[in-house]
DNA sequence: TTGACCGCCGCAATCGTTTGCGGTAGTGTT
DNA sequence: AACACTACCGCAAACGATTGCGGCGGTCAA
């Protein structure tokens, strides 16, 4: 149950709601100026500041500053200071549980800074990619993490604004990403271990860096496990459930099938899961599959996916720790998170 | 491959970049004044307006103002306007693709009338709530989307910021949300079409109005259908995976044992169909599985879910759409959308 | 011809905070 | 006792856009 407070405009105790509490009205009420107050409150939240007011003058304004239940204004300030305490996030879609909880480990630690975000979505399109890059420096953000960072297509970067990316890199640009080149590997020792031989990957979309380093460690393993991967077992996909079918249907076309399928994400693995139920195969059993970053619902599907975890939640962390640190003009280096891999029931042994 | 077009800071054509192009500097260089060049912009944007200059002037101001690149100060026009054009959204957690399919549909409608939208996670913990309820009113958000809204639990609404709530309801406030109680009697005419007549019900928690009132939904129908619910049938759970697989574990346990399970959402479902598997029964035949919302892989799991469809991302365009209208004064109504269910495989037929 | 009216545009105040500058009082040094 | 130095705090000018008010010129009617 929503209490609606303001329903009832008795007599409130802190704020008499209509005449706005401001810095002058503190410093009013506290027998000062304004600038002195401003000094106070600040000297208050950061106690490295030089120019604050006596300890005792200080007490009093924060004290009559709380009794008088004063807020300051962020608009008032980002105009003065040209800084707006706000950062842009750029992901390729929310709904990916995945990006959403790199958002989620974004917004953690930007919260602790004292920072606000703002997030949309581009859907991986440089269109909008670039627009929502416009907006975002409109509305004058201190800096920028972008998740949907595009290699080989030109994206151009506009703006003076400090950038960090985050899950996928780009050359020349400060990011906090997975292993993807050790990732893919892991997946082939794993497959070589089981006794596979032929392989076949879902591989994403070619303008990934994720996708393109989890096929290349994937292929750079396979070949010194001396397992052969052919360039017809290597199919592009889409990131989402539909392109992990429709490339699951190359796959299993082929001639030999084989007998173990990387996918460079879970949503493409459990659509490739999909397309082998309606042709008969079981997962696990008749095909080897593995999926990438190990969602919350791989391990609780019918048949448990196997899937390479890569921490999202503290890559997003690290990510926005990265661009505050970078704010503050400190040094900061880019991060790349150890990935390891959830060996499950959908990825079993080869049939002899 | 992103382009940083600033390390290059040879001749540009539109914007020197050094000096800030202001309301005043379009001014100087069209020859007017600067409140002359505010009014034909706010004029272009908004035709309806009053205090247009005249034509030819307003075509020259605007030549003027993007040959220079005039980007207006959100900042500067908020202190001064008292609006900050920026909406405040509270969620559970984002993580949850129903969550954030709904944030999609709100930022899809507010981008379209230019408002910025503001996201935080409370985790349905009303700590978190209050203190993002208080950050919202920091920034000065000119409404609120809340969809964590909780029923029974107090929970302050100490702002009069205008709101509307989304996929749950509370009384006295305007929502946007499914018809629950239609949807949970979907699901229970479908299992007696079916010829269960031993239900169970994975409840959810029992502050959330969706849960509620699909359990409500489910049990009038099925009552109505002649088919009898025990209370000790209906089993109060969390919205995730894990509160699914631990409430399955305890109606598995009863005697006689139910062979259709409602589950008041996907997630949770998908943990109940878990647990079956760890006991040796498979869904869809030995028992039949309901979720709710029908997240997308729903129908691409090994054994496809049945799941109501509620259609979630008009959901977050619509209740984006009603907060814009109640902002702009005009009458708005609360929305209640009518839910479809969507058949599959994990609800086969009771055996004789 | 004069007065009323209207459309268009400039003037200047204002929103609330921050911050360089300068003044004042107090302390310490020679 | 004079001087320098420091710590503290007030003054006022920004930041950039919006908007009520009033002036000015032109049109129209009486």
């Amino acid at each position: 149950m929503i209490r609606s407070v303001t329903q009832k405009p008795t007599a409130e105790p802190t704020r008499s709601g209509r005449e706005r509490v401001t810095l002058r009205t503190v410093a009013e009420a506290a027998g000062v100026h304004a600038s002195t107050v401003s000094r106070a409150l600040r000297a208050q939240a950061d106690p490295a500041l030089s120019d604050a007011p006596s300890a005792s003058i200080t007490r009093h304004i924060i004290e009559v500053a709380d009794r008088l239940g004063y807020r300051p204004d962020p608009y008032a300030a980002s105009l003065r200071t040209r800084r707006s305490m706000s950062i842009g996030v750029l992901v390729p879609r929310l709904s990916d549980v995945v990006l959403a909880t790199i958002y989620e480990g974004i917004e953690q630690s930007a919260a602790l800074s004292g920072y606000q975000v703002a997030v949309a979505n581009t859907y991986d399109d440089p269109e909008r990619h670039r627009k929502y890059l416009g907006l975002m420096s409109s509305r004058r953000v201190d800096g920028l993490i972008l998740a949907d960072a595009h290699l080989g297509v030109a994206q151009s970067h506009p703006t003076d604004v400090p950038t960090v990316l985050v899950n996928r890199r780009c050359p020349g640009f400060l990011s906090v990403s997975g292993a993807d080149i050790v990732g893919g590997g892991l997946v082939a020792s794993h497959f070589a271990d089981l006794g596979h031989d032929h392989l076949g990957v879902i591989a994403g979309p070619t303008w990934a860096s994720t996708s393109i380093d989890r096929v290349t460690g994937f292929r750079e393993t396979s070949r010194a496990r001396g397992l052969d991967l052919p360039d017809s077992a290597v199919v592009a996909s889409s990131f989402d459930v539909e392109g992990g079918r429709e490339a699951a249907r190359r796959l299993l076309a082929l001639e030999p099938r084989p007998t173990a399928i990387f996918a460079v994400n879970d949503y493409a693995a459990i659509g490739a899961m999909g397309e082998m139920r309606d042709q008969g195969l079981m997962p696990g059993a008749d095909i080897a599959v593995v999926g990438y970053n190990d969602i919350n619902i791989a391990r609780e599907l019918l048949c448990p996916l196997s899937s390479v975890d890569n921490s999202v939640i503290s890559m997003g962390r690290i990510a926005g720790q990265t661009l505050i640190d970078v704010l503050a003009g400190k040094p900061a280096a880019p991060t790349l998170i150890t990935p390891s891999l959830k060996a499950r029931q959908s990825s079993g042994p080869a049939r002899r």
